[in-house]
DNA sequence: AATTTTAAGATGACCGGTCATATTGCGGAA
DNA sequence: TTCCGCAATATGACCGGTCATCTTAAAATT
């Protein structure tokens, strides 16, 4: 059987990081998991992460970058309304998660609950994240304004934070219940109220 | 030294474990680390909760019944216009983070976060707390509407829980910011906007 | 003296991380 | 083209330490 090349080790560790992550926590696994998960030696791990954390940062650096970015990109598609490129997105998102039964949540709310106050590489990191995602959907929410499909003329950067907020919470109740309702439900009050 | 009587251990462990749980997480803390913060030998853990997720599970509750529920007061007193009521209910929340230096969060979204995938019992008393979280606010929202005080009549229920989840996730982003920024805009948000 | 409760210390599995050694692909010397 | 030397990577046994949990002798209570 071929060695797999340096690359593809690297990459299955960075893959297999956000999997075992985002279902057992970043304090819920050992490396041996991932390595067991990624399928590579567990003496690998240590020629390309010099330690637990660093795999941590670049996992959630590969799911936001690699994984959740095709999602965001449902944000700036030209053949919805913005308001539907919203909806839709939401939609989508409620779908990924129904598929795998509710398990595992957001990496990204999962990592700032377990490591914000432990892990300052990764709590910038965060940051810098949320401010992405949260311009990406203010940006929607601007566009759906100019197209008179929002009654609001509300701060769209104000109404992007409280969104993403709410999804966050509501992706947390989702996996306590195992039920998609609080998800159904954050974006009946998104559109019925508060983008009304 | 006099010896502590045995309800006293388990009170101190039951603190000591929702400080712990808060500070470290769940996974994040050991036994021991309990034992020391509540200053009791560490064989005496076993003689009061049959397993750390036994801990966790009663530490959950006592956060809730007896730490939390003295800030939900706020929402039924009778000094304040239901509307000020939810506002000092946040701000009250806010200055209490800030005062612990952003450090620790919310026990409940942080266990939601971590355990509910993993611990039926602890998922069961998450998805409990938050359904009579969300009611208190709401009813407190009704009574708003009701005084005229928010201009929407949206079901007060979709709005609570619209209100919460939106509140977690600004916990989390305080946590991760070390700022009260975000809190403040999710109370600005709140006020200005959804329940305007 | 009999019974219950306490808590010190033991237990072995497992943790993140390191090690010496084996294997590889590659640049340059022939 | 062939060969060599070498840096980079692969590998699993292994490290000291910590984990959640258990055993048990001593202390407290009856």
């Amino acid at each position: 059987m071929a060695r797999l090349s340096s690359h593809d080790v690297r990459e299955r560790l960075l893959e297999a990081g956000v999997r075992t992550f985002s279902k057992a926590g970043f304090n819920g696994c050992s490396v041996q998991d991932i390595t067991d998960a990624a399928g590579v030696p567990k003496g690998s791990f240590y020629n390309h992460f010099e330690s637990k954390e660093a795999l941590g940062a670049a996992a959630l650096q590969h799911y936001w970058t690699d994984g959740a970015c095709d999602q965001l990109k449902i944000l700036t598609r030209l053949d919805m309304s913005p308001r539907e490129r919203l909806r839709t997105y939401f939609e989508e998102a409620t779908a990924e998660m129904a598929q795998i039964g509710f398990t595992c949540g957001c990496l990204v709310g999962n990592m700032a609950a377990e490591l914000s106050d432990h892990s300052p590489i990764i709590a910038i990191q965060l940051s810098a994240i949320f401010l992405g995602w949260s311009g990406q959907v203010a940006e929607c929410i601007r566009a759906a304004q100019a197209a008179g499909e929002i009654e609001s003329n509300a701060d769209p950067d104000q109404l992007a934070a409280f969104v993403l907020n709410a999804w966050e919470g509501a992706v947390l109740r989702a996996r306590i219940e195992k039920a998609d309702r609080p998800l159904r439900q954050f974006i009946q009050t998104l559109f019925t109220i508060l983008l009304r």
